[in-house]
DNA sequence: TTTATATATGTAAATATATAAATATATACT
DNA sequence: AGTATATATTTATATATTTACATATATAAA
C-alpha cells in the first residue's frame, strides 16, 4: 500500500481529534473543563465541584494534563489548573451555542 | 438538597453533550461519522472503509443508531446510513477548521 | 523538627468497551 | 423451495477505564 502525505496527515489529524473527544467524553473530565472555562482553579475548588474523590479528580486531571488539555502550577500548598488548548474552548463554545 | 429547573436543565445539557463527545471518541465511530459526512453511504461501503470486521462495524452502527446519531434505511438487500443529529456535523465542521 | 494540609501515586475492584468469530435473519434471485 | 448475499445478533475475549481507599510526598506553619 501506498502512503502518500495527504494520507499521514488525514491521520494525525484524526488523532489530534481522538484526542480532544476523548478528553471530554467522560463527566468527570467534562465536568472539570468547563469548570475552568472559568478561569484557573486550584484542585481544592475542582474536587468538591465535580463532587468525586481527591484521588479520581487528581488521576483525571494528570490524564487532561498528559493529553495538554490543561496545565498547571504550584502556589504554596495549592496547585492551580487552567486550560491550555484553545481548541477544546473552541468546541465546547461551539457546543454551547448548539444546547 | 434544594433542585432548581437550572441545574436539572444544566444535567440535561450535560448528558445530551456527553453523547455526542463519547459518539465522536472512538476511531471506529468517529470513521464512520466522517464517511457519512458525504452523505449516505451502505453498510458494504463503510466496512471497507473503517477496515474493520463485518461485525464490529454492524455493532458500533447500531450504538450510534440508539444514541441518535445516524438512522438507517433498507433497499433490498442493502441498508444505508446517514447523519441524522445536526449538532455532531456542526461540532466536526468547527473541529474541522481548527485542523 | 513536628504537625497540618494539599495534592499525587500505588493498588485493586468494578465496570465499560471494542473486537471478531460464529451464527441468525432478511431479502432477492433462480 | 433452494441458494446467495447483506446485515444483524450472539458470544467470548481482551483491553481500557473509572473509581476510591490507602499511602506517599511536598509545602507551610508552629
Amino acid at each position: 500500500m501506498i502512503l502518500c502525505k495527504y494520507m499521514i496527515r488525514k491521520d494525525a489529524i484524526m488523532k489530534k481529534e481522538l484526542k480532544i473527544f476523548k478528553a471530554l467524553s467522560d463527566e468527570t473530565r467534562l465536568k472539570i473543563i468547563k469548570f475552568l472555562l472559568g478561569g484557573e482553579r486550584c484542585v481544592c475548588e475542582i474536587i468538591p465541584h465535580t463532587k468525586r474523590a481527591q484521588s479520581t479528580v487528581s488521576l483525571q486531571l494528570r490524564k487532561l494534563e498528559h493529553l495538554g488539555i490543561v496545565k498547571s502550577r504550584r502556589e504554596g500548598k495549592s496547585i492551580y489548573y487552567r486550560i491550555a488548548n484553545d481548541d477544546v474552548i473552541k468546541i465546547l463554545n461551539c457546543m454551547h451555542k448548539l444546547s
